[in-house]
DNA sequence: TGATTGACCAACT
DNA sequence: CAGTTGGCCAATC
């Protein structure tokens, strides 16, 4: 039997995929799972991803336009973005700094390398 | 059981 | 460019 939250262990799988240095938006995921309209169904999974015993990289994980919108549910004010800042990625007034840079497509996971 | 909210996104005005 | 609206799904009150 499937489990009530069935479509967050989809959500967790794939946040834990997130190679380190690389981000991903809500609506990148919620689209790999085809629910691209329920991008919001993905945030509320994160803000349940910390009371998950997997380790999820949720600070790997912005909105559309690079935001720092979770930042808050990180138990800090600035943790997330010390957590992005770790890991070599720039950000500046809670926004992360060439975010298409950084941004690491789903549903591209298969391919190391993307050709520009 | 109906109404409200939520770490969103896109379209429209 | 900024504000509003619609949409989707799940959890909480």
């Amino acid at each position: 039997m499937k489990n009530n939250t069935d479509f967050l262990d989809k959500v967790y799988e794939i946040v834990e995929q997130i190679p380190y240095g690389r981000v991903t938006s809500y609506g990148a995921i919620a689209r790999h799972l085809g629910m691209a309209k329920s991008a919001r169904l993905v945030g509320w999974a994160m803000s349940q991803s910390f009371l998950s015993q997997r380790e999820i990289p949720a600070h790997r994980v912005v909105n559309r336009h690079g935001l720092l919108t979770g930042k808050h549910h990180f138990g800090g004010s600035t943790v997330m973005e010390n957590l992005l800042r770790q890991e070599g990625i720039a950000v500046e007034n809670d926004k992360i700094i060439n975010f298409a840079k950084y941004f690491w497509d789903p549903s591209g996971h298969l391919s190391t390398n993307s050709k520009h």
